[in-house]
DNA sequence: TATGAATGAGGCTTCATTCAT
DNA sequence: GATGAATGAAGCCTCATTCAT
């Protein structure tokens, strides 16, 4: 039974790791129609064929990157949200985990942000993501009187707007160094910014 | 005497005109790649052929659009900046500019904001971004010690995030009305985030 | 009277005679195809629309300008050969005729070896073409006992191909100086060549 | 066992090869610009895609069947000047070859004819071509006293004027049968030619 | 099952010609 | 009669996808 797992998995597994990471890395440098199947193939060192037999096209295999990696995000941050922890915690645990997402991979993020525009209006109503996790944290803590009454969404544009920015300067390379080194300074930024936004 | 204007001025004044209008709407909905030229041509109501009059290629009409619009706020903020203001006026006044600019033409800064990738990279080093007038804006803030030390490039993108993330909420639904409404709101917002950069 | 000459006719026949210029000397540097109605307009000096008075297309404007001259140096050539020298005589007057137009007009000469091939089928069966007056040449002498019988056309070609190909060299500039220097060499070599052919 | 080559080379060869075939074909009857990707890969069978395959673009298409014939042909002149043979007899071989040339393919002979004017240009500088070895042929008879001191160029002239231009009355009818009967006299021709030249 | 050549639709661009002014 | 912007038909090329081997 292992030999079915030694000699198919690992090949099959070998070859979708590596287109995945390919198509992230040139999307995330070329944008998403910036990038050819035959790009991604070349950079994976598999045959276009290949490609297909793992994903049914481009564009399956760009919403399946993204979905997975936004969604994922979403349920991490509903976890955060979902944690007990009081709103100030959770901001800071969210911003810190955003930060922790670009240093570990920002050509992944870099991907998100690039492509974002071209995949969200494919997330099926309902699905839980980032944006939901924010504007739902902070709704809640409106609910709890732990925040004076505000639009949540209001208030989630401006938490991810703090985060979401210095990623991109990060990008361009207005700002250097880790990204979680700063993560206590934003926190305490996003939560002045939400405070701020009753009188 | 006025049938000289009348007749000559319209014909071509008013293909580039359409065509920018066209443009400018269809990249704003589809992206850049995601227009053709005989859509653009299409929704102008002129022939293909015609466009080429006026922009040499599909890619210097976007980057004309791109630029245009993109430097033209820059001075607009640059010319804020370097207005006498005191930094919390100049910070609430960039923030009001950013939301008429909006309001104005949404179509206009979703384009911007779509785009922007893709024509950042060919905007000549030296030019007066609107990123350049918010870093210089908290630059100068810091040296004249309004602020305490910070990272202009930090101060900026917390600014820019609470702006842009809300005009981003805004065109996929979360946030709506006139952003013009929100201003003092964020601008309130954006100075708290940067005066809490500094413990 | 003269009003109406001083008026239209100069400006007209200017006209006709930039574009004719302009375009003899693009096509001779560019190929029919590598030359557009707008570079003709341009060079001359006039707008796309007056060439279109003079010529019903491009395709006529290459044909007119082609086969004036190349008829034009038919009549010539057939103009020696009927002149009553003998066939030394004629050959020596014919290659200096080549070589004359050649060094007084160039890009003339040019224009027709580079274009020929896509003329010569129009060429009216019938007209008489350079060609013809040299194979006729050649059958006369053939007939005269002059020469001993040989391919007319097969002692045409020798002596066409000696001028043409040091037309072509000087054009690519192997050969340099006035062709007409030259002339008298190239007609013994003509008639040489042409003595050969028998054994 | 030879499966392998019947099955797959001939997929990939065979294309090549009928493009270059129809290419050639079309380009000798109508001219580089007279001829479109989709009447080449219509005669070859193929569709337009398959092409790009092969050739980047049209242009180097055209190029590649150029150079590689033209510089072939030169480098079977400068074998046959350099083989130790005396002027005449290489001068004979010489045009025999060219002779052989046309006969074999009287396509690809049409084809250089009719489009050397576009990509001589291109031709690297040092390249040893057709005419460098015809040049260097009389130059090197000169040296050695076989000829009494002429130009070499003219002298190359005037040998391959003599068989291009019997080529070209070939290709439009005016000269028949094959031209390999006529080397013989042709190279008497080009001999004698070359030794009227000087005085 | 992997390969990569072939397909074919569609995109961008050029340009001869027309025509309103 | 002159102008030059607009037209529209090709032309060249790219690329996601398929499929024979």
């Amino acid at each position: 039974m292992f030999t079915y797992k030694w000699n198919v998995m690992p090949r099959s597994a070998g070859v979708k790791t590596k287109v995945e990471r390919a198509a992230v890395d040139l999307f995330a440098a070329n944008g998403f129609d910036g990038v050819s199947i035959a790009d991604i193939a070349a950079m994976a060192g598999v045959s276009q064929g290949a490609l297909y037999r793992h994903y049914p096209s481009k564009e399956e295999l760009g919403w399946a990157l993204f979905s997975t990696a936004y969604l994922r995000t979403g349920e991490e941050l509903d976890r955060i949200r979902t944690g007990g922890a009081e709103f100030e915690a959770a901001v800071t645990a969210m911003i810190a985990h955003f930060c922790a997402l670009y240093d570990e991979d920002s050509a992944l993020f870099r991907f998100m942000l690039l492509t974002q525009h071209g995949f969200l209006p494919r997330i099926p109503s309902g699905s839980r993501t980032p944006v939901d996790a924010v504007v739902d944290l902070v709704g809640d803590a409106v609910t709890k009187n732990r925040l004076k009454p505000i639009d949540p969404a209001l208030g989630a544009a401006v938490i991810m707007g703090v985060i979401l920015q210095c990623a991109t300067f990060h990008i361009y390379g207005r700002l250097c160094g880790a990204l979680g080194a700063r993560a206590p300074a934003l926190a305490r930024a996003s939560l002045a910014a939400v405070a701020a936004l009753t009188q």
